[in-house]
DNA sequence: TCTCCATGAGTTTTT
DNA sequence: CTCATGGAGA
């Protein structure tokens, strides 16, 4: 048990605490994984049985990290650990058990994403008769996730709410589960099961959460009746970094667990991440928030450290020169591009960073957008294999009937829906005996054929990716991409092959026969969505909203657009709650600083194509940031105002006229005369600068 | 079935 | 402003 002499006090507390009830608040940088990871090792090295140990965390990469860690630790034993997300758990057990439910869900189902969820959304609007103009879908979507994951009766209208038990009744309809579903579930299995949840509480001797500060109201529910008997529940959190909530993260649940478990605290906040000016800044303004289960102050052992710099610009370009300024600066220091962070509080504020990289030709990454498992082709493929694998997957079978083109329009497919409903067949059964015209009805038995066709085919398969190919191949979906000349389709041909070495890597990871292999893969990519995105390969600088960095740390990171109206946002001003989590988003964003943290603002900024007048961020003051309002005085910049001496190197000497945002009119010697230069333009220097 | 235009809405999103 | 959506028309 060398590798706790690894860990300071603190850490050594949690790790050897007594089997109990333990809520280990861990700062950010404080070693958090370690410490659980740690955990996990020293119960199976103290005798108890890896198989018995169920850790949970929120993310496939943190699940997948932790269990390869233990199994450093203690060996090939630590592969028995249950180890999954959330969500993942859920799926475990409902594999097993949900037809008990009376939904008469069999143990066949398919987890859908946001999008499909939408769509099935989409359908029951259309199937009450109702206008889809009056129910704005994404908000409708939320409110039924709210519903799922906070049991708040959140719908507007009677209406809303047929839409969602129609919605749901397709669910079942179509074997279909949501992401809280499977959560849901879950918990009704271990709720009014009595018998499994006897099982299961006393199965698992041990639980651990990671991230416990995110858990919703369900997901609380679940860990207490598991942990209930042995008490045995080792959570790791920090509710300072609760940023979740909008999405059904509990707050309370923090309280609530010490409470309900009568936990013992124990607190890790030294940190080994960020210099102390930055940590002395984020407790400052951590500090201002009233509702805190845990009061700490980070502290490290690195020093003090570079001063924060906030920097509070005329208009919402000149704070992107800043910006740019500093990163140029910094690079020219030697720190990587990718060991820097520009955060926001909104995507939409991307857009100016980006233009401005761009123009100094500075290479960046954008966090967010499509996971590499929500591209169209990617989903196309997979419903192949579903469908497949069980051809009465109606759903499925509707996305990929008609792509490539077979001819089988909207009006086919809903005549088929109508008939296979009335003889309570799946789309697929019913295509033999739908009356439908001569043409439809042979795309029809033709698209039937070339199912079987594959089907035969894979049968005489051994491999994963062989399954794929036969799909790709036999569908005509590669060659669809190769006759159009849209100038994605490379890339969608080049994302497929990556999806056919997946299937191929997965080959040995999976047991069982060739079908048990594809539905266990099928499920992972279910529910996995992120695709290694934090492995900045790259050298690029980052650029992210604050919640997408979380658990990540760079360098130097700039918090920019740092307003009132929007760091904090304009929905939150009004609740003290919101306000409350606002503050930790920002404390978030402030914590994922190593050694630089630039903070910073405009007087004026277009929003909507509007220009608004917005206050320095309330942060900002409690924070107590000396503020800096022009960069001439205070730091290296080429910023140019009337009267400034500048020096160009062919022009020489020059003054400048006047500046309209970023273009300066300079007047130089003759021969050269007044010139219109980038004030940017790198040959362009102001005269007595000093870095 | 595709393309074009008018219209409206516009936080944060681990699964 | 910029993007998504949906209806109209080719």
């Amino acid at each position: 048990m060398d590798y706790l002499q690894t860990l300071n006090q603190q850490q050594f507390n949690a790790v050897t605490h007594d089997v109990g009830p333990v809520f280990v608040v861990a700062g950010a940088g404080t070693g958090k994984t370690r410490t659980l990871t740690m955990r996990i090792a020293y119960l199976i090295e103290q005798g108890h049985d890896p198989e018995r140990i169920l850790a949970v965390t929120f993310t496939n990469k943190a699940a997948r990290e932790m269990k390869e860690r233990v199994v450093n630790l203690v060996g090939p034993s630590g592969i028995g650990v249950w180890m999954y997300t959330f969500h993942a758990f859920g799926l475990q057990i409902l594999r097993r058990h949900i037809s008990v439910l009376p939904y008469g869900y069999r143990p066949t189902f398919s987890v859908i994403d946001e999008e499909d969820g939408k769509k099935i959304i989409k359908e029951s609007i259309k199937a009450l008769n109702l206008d889809s103009k009056d129910y704005p879908i994404k908000s409708l979507k939320g409110r039924i996730s709210r519903y799922k994951t906070q049991r708040i009766e959140a719908f507007e209208f009677n209406e809303e709410e047929m839409i969602f038990l129609e919605y749901q009744r397709r669910l079942r309809d179509e074997q279909l589960l949501d992401f809280d579903d499977l959560i849901l579930y879950t918990q009704e299995l271990l709720k009014t099961k009595h018998e499994l949840r006897e099982y299961y509480q006393t199965y698992f001797e041990h639980i651990l959460v990671d991230e416990f500060q995110d858990t919703d109201v369900i997901q609380y529910d679940i860990l207490q009746m598991l942990g209930i008997k042995h008490k045995a529940v080792f959570v790791v959190g920090d509710p300072d970094q609760s940023i979740y909530a909008f999405r059904g993260s509990f707050y309370g649940n923090n309280m609530k667990f010490i409470k309900d478990f009568n936990a013992d605290k124990v607190v890790l906040d030294q940190n080994y991440r960020s210099t102390n000016k930055i940590l002395d800044a984020a407790n400052r303004l951590i500090n201002h928030n009233k509702n805190r289960p845990a009061v700490k102050n980070l502290v490290s052992d690195l020093g003090p450290g570079h001063e924060i710099t906030y920097f509070n610009a005329p208009t919402d370009y000149r704070e992107t020169f800043f910006v740019i300024n500093e990163i140029s600066r910094l690079q020219s220091e030697g720190y990587p591009l990718h060991e820097i962070a520009v955060l926001y509080r909104n995507n939409a504020l991307s857009r100016i960073f980006e233009d401005a990289l761009i123009k100094q030709g500075i290479p960046y990454i954008i966090y967010g957008g499509l996971s590499f498992y929500e591209r169209k082709e990617i989903k196309d493929a997979l419903a192949y294999a579903r469908v497949v694998l069980d051809p009465i997957q109606s759903f499925y079978l509707k996305r990929i009937v008609n792509t490539p083109r077979r001819g089988i329009g909207n009006i086919s497919i809903q005549k088929l829906e109508e008939y296979a409903r009335k003889q309570g067949l799946s789309l697929y059964d019913a295509i033999d005996d739908v009356p439908l015209s001569g043409k439809s009805k042979q795309a029809l038995l033709e698209f039937k054929a070339t199912v079987i066709a594959m089907q035969e085919k894979i049968d005489e398969a051994k491999h994963l990716d062989e399954v794929l190919s036969i799909i790709l191949d036999i569908s005509g979906y590669v060659d669809m991409l190769k006759d159009d000349q849209d100038e994605t389709s490379d890339d969608r041909i080049l994302n497929l092959r990556e999806l056919v070495s997946v299937f191929k890597r997965s080959e040995t990871f999976y047991e069982g026969s060739l079908y048990q292999k594809i539905t266990q893969l099928l499920d992972q990519i279910a529910l996995y969505t992120d695709l290694d995105k934090s492995q900045n390969q790259e050298d690029a600088v980052v650029l992210s909203t604050v919640h997408q960095v979380k658990g990540l740390e760079f360098r130097a990171v700039f918090m920019v657009v740092m307003e009132e109206m929007i760091f904090p946002s304009d929905f939150s001003t009004m609740m003290p709650n919101e306000m409350e989590e606002e503050r930790r988003v920002c404390y978030v964003g402030m914590t994922r600083a190593k050694r630089r943290l630039y903070m910073s603002s405009s007087r004026q900024r277009m929003v909507y194509g509007q220009m608004k007048m917005n206050f320095t961020s309330r942060f900002i003051r409690e924070t107590k940031l000396t503020r800096i309002d022009t960069v001439e005085e205070n730091m290296s910049s080429s910023y140019l105002s009337k009267g400034d001496k500048v020096v160009h190197n062919i022009f020489g000497e020059g003054v400048v006229v006047s500046v309209d945002e970023d273009i300066a009119t300079i007047a130089f010697p003759m021969p050269h005369g007044i010139k219109k230069i980038l004030e940017s333009h790198p040959g362009l220097k102001k005269k007595g600068y000093n870095n």
